[in-house]
DNA sequence: TATGTTAGTTAGTAACAACTAACATATGTT
DNA sequence: AACATATGTTAGTTGTTACTAACTAACATA
C-alpha cells in the first residue's frame, strides 16, 4: 500500500493538517490539500467524504490521551525547582503534539468552539496535578503557603505563552530559547527576583 | 451629521471591527458587516470602497501611539513589587486597546503578516524599557544579578499569557481573576515559591 | 424652490469553492 | 484473462462573495 513513504490517506491528511494549522480549517480549498498531497481533488473526496470529514481524521490521528499521572508519579523528586522542570518539559512537550490541533481552534473558535476543548481538557487535568502537587509541598513544608491553584495557573500560563506565541509567530514576540526561557522561568518561580 | 450616537462610519467601522476580531478578516462578509451596522450593503462600500478599506480605517481608528517613557518615569518608585504592578497594568491596559487588532493579527498571520507589527512593536519597545528599569535595580542592588532581557522577556509572556486566553477564550485556560493573577505573579516574581 | 448629500433597492457580474457524476487508466490479484 | 481497487480527468451544479451600476427617496441647506 505505501508507494513512496506515507499512504495516500496518510499524506492527504498531513498536508491537510499542515494548512489548516497555518490558515485554519474555513480558509484552506481541497484543491490545496490535494495539490499538497500530489493527488487530485477527486482522491480526498474518495477518502474523506467532505472537507469537514478530512479535519475530523485528521484529528483522530493526532490526539493522544497523555499519562500524565504516570509519569508525574514515576519522576517528581519533591524537590521544587527540579520538579517544576520537569513538568515545564511535560507539558511544552504535551502542547507540542497538539500544536496543530490547538492553532485550529484558535482560528475556528467562532466555528467550532467545541474544538479548544481537546486542548483544554489536557491542561485542566494537568493543572489539578500541578495543585496537588503545590499542596504536598507546602504540607511538608517545601513551599510558601500560597493559593496553589492560582500558582499552578500562572506557572502554566507563562509556559502557554511561551508555547502560542512561537506557534503563531515563531520568535516574533519571544526571542528567549526554549531552553533558557524554561530555565529561567523556573528559577525565577522558585527564588524570587529579590535578592 | 450623528443621527443617534455614532456616525454611519464609526457604526461600520465598530461592527467591522466587532465581527473581525472575532472571526477573522477573510471569515467577515460585507453582507454580516452592514446587517450589524444597521446600513445596506451599498453604504459599506461608498464609505470605504472595498473590503479591505473597511479594515484599514478601522485600524487606523484604534492605534494609538502609548506613550510608556513618560508613564514609567514618572510613575517608577524603583521598589521591584509595586513597579511589576505598575507596569503589569500598563502592559495590559495597552493590549486591551489592541485586543481586535491583535485578535485579527492572530487570524490573518498567513494572509497579513504585517499586521502583528502593530502590536509586536509596542511590545518590544515596552521589553526595553522594562530590561532597563532591571538593569538599573539590578546596580542599586535591588534586584538578583540575572540576565534583565530574558526576565523581562518571561515577565510580560506570563501577562501575555492572560490577555491572549481571554481574549480567544474569555476563562477556558484562566480562571483566575485578573486583579488576582496579576498580584500573585508580581509577588512569586519578586520573592519566589520556595520559602 | 433648487441642489447636494446620504442612504436604500435591485439587478447583475465574475470568481471561486464544495461537491457530484461519469468515464478512463493503471496496477496488482486471482 | 478477468476483475477489483485506487486514482485521474473532465464537466457540471449550486451557493457564496466582493464589487459595480443604475435608479430612487429622504433630508438639509442655500
Amino acid at each position: 500500500m505505501p508507494k513512496n513513504k506515507l499512504s495516500t490517506s496518510d499524506r492527504i491528511l498531513q498536508s491537510a493538517l499542515q494548512l489548516m494549522k497555518e490558515k485554519g480549517f474555513q480558509l484552506v480549498t481541497i484543491k490545496e490539500i490535494a495539490e499538497a498531497a500530489h493527488v487530485s481533488e477527486m482522491t480526498v473526496f474518495r477518502h474523506f467524504e467532505t472537507k469537514k470529514g478530512v479535519l475530523e481524521a485528521a484529528i483522530e490521528r493526532n490526539t493522544v490521551v497523555p499519562g500524565f499521572k504516570q509519569t508525574l508519579d514515576k519522576d517528581l523528586v519533591f524537590d521544587l525547582e527540579k520538579d517544576l522542570l520537569q513538568i515545564a518539559h511535560l507539558y511544552l512537550d504535551l502542547m507540542k503534539r497538539y500544536e496543530s490541533i490547538c492553532l485550529i481552534a484558535v482560528q475556528e473558535r467562532a466555528s467550532m468552539p467545541e474544538l479548544v476543548d481537546l486542548v483544554s481538557d489536557n491542561t485542566e487535568q494537568l493543572k489539578g496535578y500541578i495543585t496537588a502537587y503545590f499542596n504536598t509541598m507546602q504540607e511538608e513544608g517545601k513551599m510558601k503557603q500560597t493559593d496553589s491553584y492560582t500558582q499552578a495557573s500562572i506557572f502554566l500560563a507563562t509556559l502557554f505563552s511561551y508555547f502560542i506565541s512561537t506557534a503563531l509567530w515563531k520568535e516574533k514576540f519571544i526571542t528567549v530559547a526554549k531552553e533558557k526561557f524554561i530555565k529561567n522561568s523556573v528559577q525565577t518561580f522558585c527564588y524570587g527576583l529579590q535578592p
